[in-house]
DNA sequence: ATCGCAGCCTGTACGC
DNA sequence: TGCGTACAGGCTGCGA
């Protein structure tokens, strides 16, 4: 389940994989829920930036004949981009091939077809809804605390709420509310000032940790987390809360609890956070 | 208006 | 062993 801290790691790897600057000259599209107009879109034009925004990442392309265009996609949960060799064929759940000037094949995978591909002209348009970067300067203590104190329902799930801020899941928002030591069922108006001060810290502290650590793979019920050269991160070694459940909280030694806020499994410890 | 929740999709981990 | 079922997850769109 991509977050920020592994989407980022995605734009990273891709962004170091040296595709700026070329030319795609064929798309294949593998799979019917994905634009078909894809291939006509993107095909002759030149990739000039890859970036984040919140879980998306934005590809701007170029072309002499036909302006700009952006591609953005959502990993949703088990999309992921390959390096291919240069004429192997498709996997199982690849969905889409982009094919470089240069020979470079790289495939976009997606397991269970949750993720999406978006062609635009209007980015901003496509970003206007988005909450706030967490990791921008511009986002303070103060900003947090006047935006999330208008939310009526559980921190949980405000955190989980992109309008309030962006890239933030189900992982970070439980390691999150564990080290600002705060219950997952507080409601979010009903923070303190001090109390925001410290989920802000926490926001900020576990997203830059799982940036630092390339992101977090899960291999149980969850799907895997790549980098595009097929590296997984490691911050599934530095959970606190998140899977932990009845394992001695690293604070008090109280079992980890976990319940079910906003239809997702949420885990705290039932001692520390209040 | 706001909230809660079904649905999307598939692989994996269980219980019988 | 093989089958069935529950579950995981981000986000949209629906209904309450």
């Amino acid at each position: 389940m991509p977050e920020l801290p592994e989407v980022e790691s995605v734009v990273r790897a891709l962004k170091g994989a040296s595709l700026l600057g070329k030319e795609v000259v064929s798309v294949e599209v593998f799979c019917s829920k994905i634009s078909s107009e894809l291939p006509r879109e993107i095909s002759g034009r030149r990739l000039t930036e890859i970036q984040r925004r919140g879980k998306y990442i934005h590809f701007l392309w170029d072309s002499d004949l036909k302006g700009k265009v952006s591609l953005i996609v959502h990993l949703r949960m088990t999309g992921q981009f390959l390096w291919k060799r240069e004429s192997e064929p498709a996997g199982k759940h690849e969905r889409v091939h982009f094919l470089f000037s240069d020979g470079a094949r790289i495939a976009f995978q997606d397991t269970r077809r949750f993720a999406t591909l978006d062609l635009t002209t209007d980015p901003d348009g496509f970003f206007a809804e988005l909450g706030p970067e967490p990791l921008d300067p511009s986002f303070t203590a103060e900003a947090f605390f006047q935006r999330i104190r208008i939310y009526q329902k559980a921190v949980k799930a405000s955190l989980l709420d992109q309008h309030l801020v962006v890239g933030i899941g189900n992982i970070y928002a439980d390691e999150a509310l564990w080290l600002a030591q705060i219950h997952p069922l507080r409601a979010s108006s009903s923070l303190l000032k001090k109390e925001c001060a410290q989920l802000y810290e926490a926001i900020r502290t576990v997203l830059k940790k799982g940036i630092e650590n390339g992101g977090t793979s899960l291999g149980d019920a969850a799907p895997n987390f790549h980098h595009l050269n097929g590296r997984s991160g490691q911050n599934q070694e530095e959970l606190f809360a998140y899977g932990q459940t009845s394992k001695p909280c690293v604070r008090c030694k109280t079992a980890i609890e976990k319940i079910v806020v906003n239809q997702r499994g949420t885990h705290f410890c039932p001692r520390c956070q209040v």
